[in-house]
DNA sequence: TATGAATGAGGATTCATTCAT
DNA sequence: AATGAATGAATCCTCATTCAT
C-alpha cells in the first residue's frame, strides 16, 4: 500500500507489509482460514521470508494482536486530555475509540472477533489491553464519583461488569454504525453516551434501578 | 449422554445426538477446528452417517445455528409477560436471556462467537435471529416511551441504535458472566439493567446526556 | 508384491504392504530422505491411508524396527539347536543370522544403519533386539568356558567386551557380505568363526595374547 | 573453539572453522538432518561464506569425510613403530585407532556412522580410506605370516573379510567402551587383540577353525 | 440403518541455494 | 572477505468427502 512491492526492502519494513497483509487476512477470514499462501502473496513476498521473519502463524497472529492493541490503546489515550470532567473525558475516548475502529475495521476484527475466538495464548493478548482500558474507564467512574458524590459506591466486580458491558454496546454499535450508511463515529458516540452516562451516574450515586413494586434488583 | 450409543436408532434421534456433539464441537474449538471425525467420535456414529443426515459441514453448522438460534428465541419470548410494565418485560427478558446461555454454554458460543466470526453465510442465521430480539427490544423502547411520555420523543433511528448497544451489552456480559465464576446469570441482568435503564429514561423523557459547556450532544 | 494392488484390502494386508513398502524405502534412502509419498506409492496407496493406519513418519519407522528386529531374532533363534556344543551352535546362530540379514538387506539396512544412525528414540529400539543377542553369545561362551575347562577363567566384563566384539564383527561383516557380490552367508559366518573361535578358545583356557616383551596385555 | 569468531580472517583458516562445524553437526544430526543454517552458525560466519567457499553441501560433506579419514589413517600410522614384529604393530595400531576415535567422536560418526549410511558418492570416500587400513592390516598380516610361516596361506578376499570383522569388532568395542565406565581405550585394544589374534594366527598357520565331527568348514 | 476402506486437495513448515551489495 | 535479503521446491501431515458393502 504505502510501500511499492520492489524486491530488497530493509527488514523493518517488510515486516510491517508482511502485519498489514495479515492483519487483513485474519481479520477477513479468520485465524484458521487464512492461509500463509495468502498473507505472503497479498504481501508480496514468498512464504519463507514469512516464516524467516514471523516464525510461525501462530508468532505472526500474536504480533498482529499486539501491534492493533497498541495502536488503538494509543488512539483512545491520545482523544482524551486529561485536565477535563470525567463525562468529557469519556465522551472523548469514545469518539477516539469509534473513529480507530472505523478507520482499521480489520484490526478492530483481529482484536474482537479473532482473537477471543481462538483459544489462549490469543485471548490473554487481548485481554492484557482491555484491562488496560478497563482501568482507564475505571479510573473515569471513580474520578466521576468523586466529582459527583463523596464515597466510593462501586465495588471492583460492578466495574468491570459495567466496563464489559460497555465495550460490548460499543462493539455492536461499531459495528452497526458500519453497516448503517449515514451513522458517523461521533453519532455512534453519542448514542453510547446518552446509553450509558445517566446509569453510570445513578450507579456512581447509588440510585441503582430496580424492579418496580419489588423489593430487590440484585440477588 | 442422553442417548446410549446402541445402533439402530430413529433418524430423528440420530440426528439430535449429532447435533449435540456438533454444537459442542464447534463451540468448543471453532468451525474450522471442529473436525467431521471428532464430531462422529463424539456423536457415537461412523462418519458417513454424518454425512447420510447432514449432507456437508456447511450444512452441519448451519442447522446448529438455527436450532441453537430458535432455543434461545424461544426461552427469550417464554421469560416474558406481554402485560407487565416494559422495565419489567426487560428485566424479565434480559433475565431469561442470560440463564439460556449459562445454561447453554457451547450453543452460546456456537452463536455469538464462532457463526460471526466465519463470513456468510453463516454470519446471516444470525442475524435473523439478532433482529428478531432487536426488534423486541426496540418494541420494548417505544412502549415504554409512549408508557412514560405522550409526544414520540426518539426518532426511528436512535432507537435502532439503542437497541443494539443494549443488546450488544447483553452479549458482552454474556460471555463475561460465562468465564468469570461467581457471576450468576440474574446478576449479570442486574447489571445490565442498572447500566441502561436510567439512559434509555432519561432518553425518553427527552433529558440526553450531552457535554457540558458545549452545544451539541448529537453531531 | 505379493498382494495385488487391488483396492479395498482388510487392515492388517495394508498394513504389512505398507511396512514392506516402507522398509524398502527407509533402508534404501535412509530416514530422512525416505519421503512418505514415496513409501506410499510403492505401498500402492495414497498418502493419508498411511497415516491414517501408522499415524506419522517416526511410527512408521519405530513399526519397522519392530517388526525387522523380531524376525531377524526369531530367525537367530530357530537356527540354533540347544543341545549341541557350544562352537557348533554359535555356528549355526552365525549362519542364520548371516542368512537373514543376506535374504533381507533391506531390513538389515533398516536396523544398522538408519534406526542405530539416527538418535533416540529409534536407537533403543534396535539396542534391545541386540542386547538379547550379545546375551545370547554371552551365553554361549560362558557355556563354553564350562565345558571346556572347569575354572570360571574370564571375568564377566571380558566376557561381555567378547561378546559386543563379536557380535559387532558379525554386523560388519553382514553389511560388507551384503554389498561384495560373490559372498555368500556361509563364508561370511565361516570367515567369522575362524577368525574369532580360536581367539575365544585361548582365552576360555587362560591363554590370552599378550605383547611378547612386555609385562602387561592388559591395561 | 580455537579461533575466535572475529572477521576478516584468510580462507584457510574460515575453511577449517567451517569443517569442524560441518564434522561436528552432521556427526550429531546425521547428514541429511543437519542444516546449512546451523552450520553456518555454529562456525559464526554467514551462510554465502560457507558456500563461497565450499560450494554445496555435497561438496562440504565429501570435504570433511576426507579430512576425517586423512587424519584417522595418519592418526593410526603415526602410533606404528615399523620396525617391530607383527602383533605388537597391530597392538600399537589398535591403541592408536581406538585413541583416536575417542578423541574424535564426531569424526568417527562422520566416517562410519554418516558417510556409509547415505549413498554414493559418499561411501565411496570412505573405502578409499578404508581400503588403505585394509592394505596396512593385510600387510601386518602378510609380514606375520612370513615371519611365522613359509607360504602366503590367505587369499586376498579373506583378508579383506577379516578386516571387516576386525574393524567391525573395534567400532562396536568403540561404542561399548564409551558407553561403559570405567572401560578405557588400552583396554579396549587389548580385548580386540585377544579376540582377534589367536584366530588370526591360526589362519595363517593354516589351521582354520572347523566344526567338530562334520567334514568342511568352509562350504 | 450403518460402516470400514480410501483419497484429492490443501496447509504449515523447512531447506539448499542465490543475488546484490 | 563477507553478508542481509530473498525464494523454488519439497516434506509432513490433516481434513472433508465418497465408495462399496
Amino acid at each position: 500500500m504505502s510501500a511499492v512491492k520492489g524486491k530488497r526492502m530493509p527488514r523493518a519494513v517488510r515486516e510491517q507489509q508482511m502485519m498489514d497483509a495479515a492483519v487483513r487476512t485474519f481479520g477477513q477470514r479468520g485465524y484458521r482460514a487464512a492461509s500463509m499462501d495468502e498473507i505472503a502473496e497479498l504481501a508480496g513476498v514468498s512464504k519463507p521470508l514469512v516464516y524467516l521473519y514471523l516464525n510461525s502463524k501462530d508468532e505472526l497472529f500474536t504480533a498482529c494482536i499486539r501491534r492493533e492493541a497498541k495502536t488503538l490503546l494509543e488512539a483512545v489515550q491520545a482523544g482524551v486530555e486529561p485536565g477535563l470532567p470525567a463525562d468529557r473525558q469519556l465522551w472523548a475516548g469514545l469518539r477516539a475509540f469509534f473513529m480507530h475502529t472505523a478507520e482499521n475495521p480489520d484490526g478492530w476484527a483481529v482484536l474482537y472477533r479473532q482473537a477471543r475466538t481462538h483459544g489462549e495464548p490469543f485471548a490473554t493478548e487481548v485481554s492484557v489491553m482491555r484491562d488496560e482500558i478497563v482501568a482507564f474507564v475505571t479510573g473515569l467512574i471513580g474520578a466521576a464519583a468523586r466529582e459527583v458524590h463523596h464515597d466510593p459506591a462501586l465495588p471492583d466486580r460492578d466495574v468491570a461488569g459495567l466496563a464489559q458491558a460497555l465495550v460490548g454496546a460499543a462493539e455492536a454499535l461499531a459495528g452497526w454504525a458500519n453497516e448503517t450508511p449515514g451513522v458517523s463515529a461521533k453519532e455512534a458516540a453519542a448514542t453510547l453516551m446518552n446509553f450509558s452516562w445517566a446509569g453510570l451516574e445513578n450507579l456512581m450515586n447509588g440510585r441503582p434501578w430496580q424492579p418496580r413494586g419489588q423489593s430487590a434488583g440484585r440477588g
